[in-house]
Formats: structure tokens, sequence, C-alpha cells
DNA sequence: CATTTATTAGTAATAGTTATCGTTACTTGT
DNA sequence: ACAAGTAACGATAACTATTACTAATAAATG
């Protein structure tokens, strides 16, 4: 069972009250501002079971290395929890979208991206809880 | 004016020859089938100009660091591509799209994720070659 | 064929993240 | 309230993906 402590309400504290998509590095100078000695591993290790608990959620899917793709037109991708495989999505490119959310914020959009997330079909027997 | 060379060739034609949306590392190793002593740098370096030049193309996107946010329920993003700041998108998330890709497919999808990108307000004045 | 210069292999360096470990402090039961 | 059990802590080392550096090589050009 999971304890609640100082640093991890820091940590969601900090995490609630922006809309800015910190980085790690960046909630951890600004909960140091509280907890001048936390340490940056007890950032990462929070954010982790803040992930978990479903309190938070992270960007910039799939950690620490880039996939590449010999198609460079866009189109839309799967990708399995599980196992971590990509698939592509054939499925037309919606631009409208572009351009409505274009007029509704002022922001100049290129494209987008567009990722499903769930089970593959190898992998939809055995389920887990979700780890990474 | 870039050159082509044998290096090139082969990472390029490895990645056209497959869907499986491979890491650095694959490729690497897989073209050291056909050129034992290239030089992991090498793929890397190849990589970003072959992408540069529009030949392929990258997902994972925005490299080394995940980006935390607060607010777990599913909502869309915008991201800058010349400033990297992340925007919250208030767009209402299509869930009917999940539904008839996961009949297509078999997959099991329980969400999914929508990045638009381009260029923020602010930096849409003075625009500049994509570099990272 | 000689010159120019982008690219290479090899290696070192960087950066973000995770693991380790002895210590601390939250939680639960008595 | 106190003790026992254990999750979480701080500090630091290790790990991994990626990038930078350098002297040597090999495309392109005329």
């Amino acid at each position: 069972m999971p304890k609640r402590t100082r640093q991890k309400e820091a940590i969601l504290r900090v995490l609630k009250s922006t809309t800015s998509h910190p980085t790690a590095d960046w909630i951890y100078s600004d909960v140091r501002k509280e907890i001048p000695n936390i340490s940056l591993g007890t950032v990462y290790r929070n954010l982790k079971l803040l992930w978990q608990s479903g309190e938070i959620s992270e960007m910039d899917f799939s950690g620490t290395f880039s996939r590449f793709d010999g198609n460079p037109d866009n189109h839309y991708h799967f990708r399995c929890e599980r196992c971590g495989r990509v698939f592509d999505v054939d499925e037309p490119v919606n631009k409208e979208t572009d351009d409505r959310v274009a007029q509704k914020t002022g922001f100049k959009i290129f494209y987008h991206r567009l990722e499903f997330r769930g089970l593959c079909r190898e992998c939809q027997e055995s389920r887990e809880v979700r780890t990474k």
C-alpha cells in the first residue's frame, strides 16, 4: 500500500498548479524551493507512482528511444501497451480538425500526430498491469 | 551538397523494407549484416539527414525527455516546433474513431493521443528550418 | 586524375532516467 | 502510545540512447 509523503504531495501540487507540461527536471527545481534537499530520484520515483495510480499522465510516450518510419507521409499508428510494438493504422488523415483548431487558437498548424493505444491481438489474452 | 554513400543507401533500404517502425539500434544491427563495421554514430547521423530531407519520419516526438501533465484525463496537445512548448487544446475527444479502428483492426483500443504540431503565436514571426 | 569536402569508424562525452543501498518516517495493530 | 513492518527517502552509481569529436576515407567535381 502506497504511503502519502511530503515529497509526493509537493510534486503533485506543483504538477496540478501549472498547465505548462513540465519536465521532470523543471518539477525537481520547483519542488526544491519547498524541500531543498529532495533528490531527483525521488521526483522520478513519485512521478512513476503517480502515473501508475492514474493521478497524472505522461507525454512523449514510450520513454527513451526513438522509432523511425520509412514512410514519410503523415499517417496514424497503434501502439500496444504490453509488447510495445507499433503498427500502422489505415485511416484517412483528417485535415479539417487542424484548420478548426488553428482558427480557435491562433496557432499555425502544420500537421498532427495521432496514436491509438491498447492491446494488439496477440496480447489481448493475458492482460497485465501497465508497467511503463 | 549531400553525398550518396553506401551506408546511407543501406539504412534507407532497411527502413523502406519494413513496417515495424524500428529503433536506431535495430537498424544498426540489421545494416551490420551488410556493412559489418558500420558505426552506430553513422546510423544516427544518417537517420537525421534522411529525416531532414523528408525521406523518412521519426516518431516519439521531441527527443530526449518526458513531460508530465497534472491532468490525467485524456485531452489533446499542441506542440510548437520552434520553442518546444506544449499547450492544451480544448477540443472534444472523439471516441467513435477508437471504436471504428478497433473494429477494423482487431486491436483493443483504450484511448488515443493526438498532438498538433506547428508554430505558436510568439514563434510565427521568425520561422526557421526545423532542426530537431 | 587531382582537389575538395562530406562522410566515415571509432571513441569519448552528454543527458535523461533508473537502480542500489543504508537510513528515515509513515502506517497499522496491539 | 508504542513497536514492528515496510514504503519511501537522499545520495550516488549505473545504465542507455544519443550526440560530439577527430583523423582517415571516399564521393563528387572540374
